[in-house]
DNA sequence: CGACGGGACGC
DNA sequence: CGACGGGACGC
């Protein structure tokens, strides 16, 4: 599954024209041609067409909205997936699942907890898994994201970190007892669920794992929320919630036809309980073949206050300086260090004066100067690194090397990268000391044929 | 010291 | 049920 594909397949009444597809498709993104497959005899169309798309993305939107709609009053609900290839010769419709889950690189360092926190800004994540050593349990760097839709991964692809590698995941080539319950089930179909749930054993002995829970705002909470690609029943996620002790409501969300939408919320009467009951049901399977996601979310306990929420910033600072330190220097943040960083009202501290904030450069400004920065002990997060660097001029964009304590700032202008190297260099940021030095040229992309798309 | 790579899952 | 035309960069 190299390429998200942007090609649309359409089963479409024989009396849709090209120009009447053109014209409901491309509200949804750059429609870069559509077509109307005809019998060559007769000229008349098969009800099949062909809608090519700029981006997987609007090809993914595309779908999940005109799937099911009448074009023309009369005429039949028109059917939409994401096309085969076409050297393929496979005819089977390309289901969600297939086109849902992504495949990344990421830190060693990274906790699902991370994963999911970098790649949620494309939405609402479903499950999200980090392959580690079975024996150690050390992370290998590589990490699959379940979206709810096509159009969330394909967001992800598209726009996510170049270094993180994100591709569409082969789907899992496992078929034993997971067919039966999510093979039949395709797109729009009501799934039925009137299975008992005790034949499915999930263990609820040893003690619950706090390491790569996340400590930031927002967590632990005593309510969750449970998504479910497949509908389940209130009764169902009742009695698998409820065999964790202290569960006080259990409900599921029902849209406006009393269908359900995948999702329910679950509240215990205290913390350990939500926290256990996430631990080991997020992921779980049940039925077979369909993975419950479950997080927490917010229970109405008021975290808004501006010193609640400081406090919790200041919380999560510590804890990702302590994630990057690792357990060797893992002190508590200096009292005075925080406060005044939250009592300047400014997230940036530095040991030099800073010329005043600059506009970026245009994105696509083309680079006539790399910087590479060397932070010690751990990385400035982006936006620190943006406000400082920027204000040379012509910063184009700043790049960190993630699970590195280096990073890369593009500039459109040799002298205001030359500039930012001077005033820069060897200076301390938020207590992070920057070396800033010029960049060596990229490696190149070796000779290898060019792929199109 | 501090460099951009690489790639597959006991659900 | 419902799966592939037309056209031609430059390596």
């Amino acid at each position: 599954t190299r390429p998200t594909s942007s090609r649309l397949f359409a089963v479409t009444s024989r009396s849709i024209t090209e120009d009447e597809l053109r014209d409901s498709f491309s509200v949804f993104g750059d429609v870069q041609g559509v077509w109307v497959v005809k019998d060559k005899q007769t000229k008349e169309s098969k009800g099949i067409a062909y809608v090519k798309f700029a981006k997987s993305s609007q090809a993914c939107l595309a779908m999940e909205e005109m799937h099911g709609k009448v074009l023309m009053d009369g005429t039949k609900p028109i059917k939409v997936f994401i096309a085969q290839s076409r050297s393929s010769n496979r005819h089977r419709d390309v289901e969600d699942e297939e086109l849902t889950r992504i495949f990344v690189m990421i830190p060693k360092t990274f906790t699902e907890e991370d994963l999911k926190d970098t790649f949620k800004e494309y939405g609402e994540i479903e499950y999200c898994v980090i392959i580690k050593n079975k024996s150690t349990g050390e992370s290998k760097g590589l990490g699959y994201v379940r979206y709810h839709k096509p159009s969330q991964a394909a967001h992800a692809i598209e726009n996510c970190d170049k270094t993180y590698r994100a591709i569409l995941a082969e789907p899992r080539t496992k078929t034993t007892v997971t067919e039966e319950y999510s093979g039949g089930m395709s797109r729009g179909e009501y799934m039925g669920g009137n299975d008992s749930m005790n034949q499915y054993a999930f263990p609820m002995a040893e003690p619950v794992n706090y390491q790569g829970m996340d400590y930031r705002s927002g967590d632990f909470t005593r309510c969750l929320m449970i998504s479910t690609r497949a509908a389940l029943s209130q009764e169902q996620i009742f009695s698998l919630f409820d065999l964790i002790p202290g569960m006080e409501y259990c409900e599921l969300q029902r849209d406006n036809y009393g269908m359900s939408k995948g999702h329910a919320l679950v509240r215990y009467n205290n913390l350990g309980s939500a926290v256990y009951a996430k631990e080991k049901l997020n992921g779980f399977e049940y039925p077979p073949g369909n993975r419950l996601a479950v997080n927490f979310v917010d229970d109405g306990e008021d975290r808004s206050s501006p010193v609640s929420r400081m406090a919790m910033q200041l919380v999560a600072a510590q804890m990702m300086s302590a994630v990057w330190n690792g357990p060797a220097t893992n002190q508590v943040m200096k009292p005075h260090q925080g406060y005044s960083a939250v009592s300047n009202m400014s997230r940036v501290q530095t040991d030099v004066n800073l010329p005043p904030l600059k506009k970026l450069a245009p994105p696509d400004s083309k680079s006539k100067e790399r910087l590479f920065v060397v932070f010690s002990p751990s990385p400035l997060p982006l936006d620190v690194l943006e406000d400082v660097f920027c204000r040379f001029g012509s910063l184009i964009e700043v790049h960190l090397v993630p699970g590195r304590k280096v990073g890369y700032m593009k500039y459109a202008d040799k002298q205001c990268a030359d500039e930012a190297m001077a005033v820069l260099h060897g200076r301390v940021v938020n207590g992070v000391k920057m070396k800033v030095m010029l960049a060596d040229p990229p490696r190149e992309e070796s000779h290898k044929r060019p792929r199109t798309t």
